[in-house]
DNA sequence: GTGGCAAGCAAGTAGTTACTTGCACACAGA
DNA sequence: TCTGTGTGCAAGTAACTACTTGCTTGCCAC
C-alpha cells in the first residue's frame, strides 16, 4: 500500500522538523500529499500512526557489526565508527526530538533507547577483546571507555551543526580524532598507528 | 516584583518539562500560583516570558574557572569536570527541550549554544597551556580532545538517567574515568595520577 | 457497463490554545 | 476616607487541534 508507507514517512520527517505536539495532523498528511481524512482511514489516530512509524523506522535501521576478533583495531574501530556517526547526523534532528519527547512518551522511544545500549554493549565486548588479546593494556574501565568514545561521536553529530566553532575539523577527521584518543588513552596505539607528522 | 520572578521561574519549570508547545500559559499560571490573566499584564505574549525566562535562566548560571597555569592537571580538571558535569546533570531536561527546540528557535537558545562554546574554550585553552607545560604530549588535536572529554561528560549527563544500563558506574567514579583516559590519551598521565591497583 | 474500493472534498464536533475584556475585591499610601 | 494598584474571576474571541460524517469521483476487475 503505497499511502500507508508515505504517511509513515512523512510522519517521521515531520516528527523530526516540529516535534510530537508540532507533528500536527495536518502536517503530516501535507507531507505525504494526501488528504487529512485519508490518514484516519489508515490509522486510527495519531498515536497509533506514530507507534506504527517509529517502528518502521526502527526495524530500517542496519547494524554493522564489529569482528569478534580484533585484527586491526584502529582500522576496524575507524570503520564501525564512521558508520555509527553517519547514522547520528543523518536522523539527528529526530533524536533530538526524541530526547525532548522521552520523559513524556518513554515507550515511543524505548526502541531507540535500546539500539543505543546495543551499540554500547557492541563496542565494549570489542575493546574487551582487544584488552584479552593484549592489543589494549592499561588500568581503565571497559564501559567508560566505550562511552568516551561514543559520547564524543554523539556530542559531535548533535552539536556539529549548531555550535560549528566548537568543531574546527571536518566529520572525516573528527573520527579519526576521536579512535586515535581512544586507541592512546587504552594503550593500544603502539602497532596500528601510521606516523602523522609531529608525533613527539 | 515577587509574582513576575514566580512566572520567569515557573516557565523554564514547565518549559524543562514539557517544552515549548507543551509549555501552555495555563500550566505555567498554574505553576506559579497565579491567574492566567495575571500572566498576560506582566507579559505582553508567551514569548516575551520566555525570551525573559531564558535570559534570567542564563544570566543566573556561574562559570568555574580553570587555572591559568596548570600545577596538578588531574586534580584541577576532576574539579572543574565536576561542575561541568553537575551542571548538565541537574538542568538535563531543559537541555534536552532546547536541543530539540532550536532548529525552530534558534534565538532562544543561543544563550546556551554560546556558553557551551566558552566552556569548550576554557577547555581548550587549558590543554594547549598543558603541552606548553611540557605536561601532556603526543599527536593529537587540542580542540578534539577538548570535545572528546566534554562529550563524554555531556553524553553522560543526557543519558544515564534514561539508559542506565549503560552506565554502571556512579556520577562521581564517572568523571573520574572520563578525566584519567583523557589525561592518558594526551600523553599526561605519568606525574599525577595515584596507582589504583590493577596498573599494566 | 456495473460493482466495489480507495481516495478527495466540504463541513462539522468538541476541546484546547493564546490572549482580551469587564468587573469585583483587597490592600497601601495620601 | 479616597484612590490607585495589583490581583482574581467569569466570560468571550479566533484560531487550531484530533477526529467524524456524508457525499462525490476515479479506477480496476468482471
Amino acid at each position: 500500500m503505497d499511502v500507508r508507507e508515505a504517511l509513515l514517512e512523512a510522519a517521521t520527517k515531520v516528527f523530526a522538523e516540529f516535534g510530537l505536539r508540532g507533528a500536527t495532523t495536518r502536517r503530516i498528511a501535507q507531507a505525504a500529499g494526501v488528504n487529512e481524512v485519508t490518514l484516519f482511514r489508515h490509522f486510527k489516530s495519531k498515536d497509533e500512526l506514530f507507534q506504527a512509524a517509529l517502528e518502521t523506522f526502527a526495524r530500517r535501521s542496519q547494524t554493522r557489526a564489529l569482528p569478534d576478533v580484533p585484527l586491526h583495531p584502529r582500522q576496524e574501530l575507524l570503520e564501525w565508527c564512521r558508520t555509527q556517526y553517519r547514522d547520528l547526523y543523518k536522523h539527528r534532528s529526530l533524536i533530538r526530538k526524541a530526547m525532548a519527547e522521552q520523559e513524556e512518551h518513554p515507550a515511543h522511544c524505548a526502541l531507540g533507547m535500546e539500539a543505543s545500549v546495543r551499540i554500547a554493549e557492541q563496542l565494549s565486548t570489542y575493546i574487551t577483546a582487544l584488552r584479552q588479546a593484549g592489543l589494549a593494556s592499561g588500568d581503565w574501565d571497559v564501559r567508560a571507555a566505550t562511552n568516551m568514545l561514543l559520547g564524543a561521536i554523539f556530542a559531535d553529530a548533535m552539536g556539529r551543526d549548531t555550535m560549528p566553532e566548537r568543531y574546527p575539523y571536518n566529520m572525516r577527521d573528527a573520527i579519526e580524532h576521536y579512535v586515535d584518543l581512544l586507541l592512546n588513552a587504552i594503550g593500544a596505539m603502539a602497532p596500528a598507528k601510521p606516523a602523522r607528522g609531529r608525533t613527539a
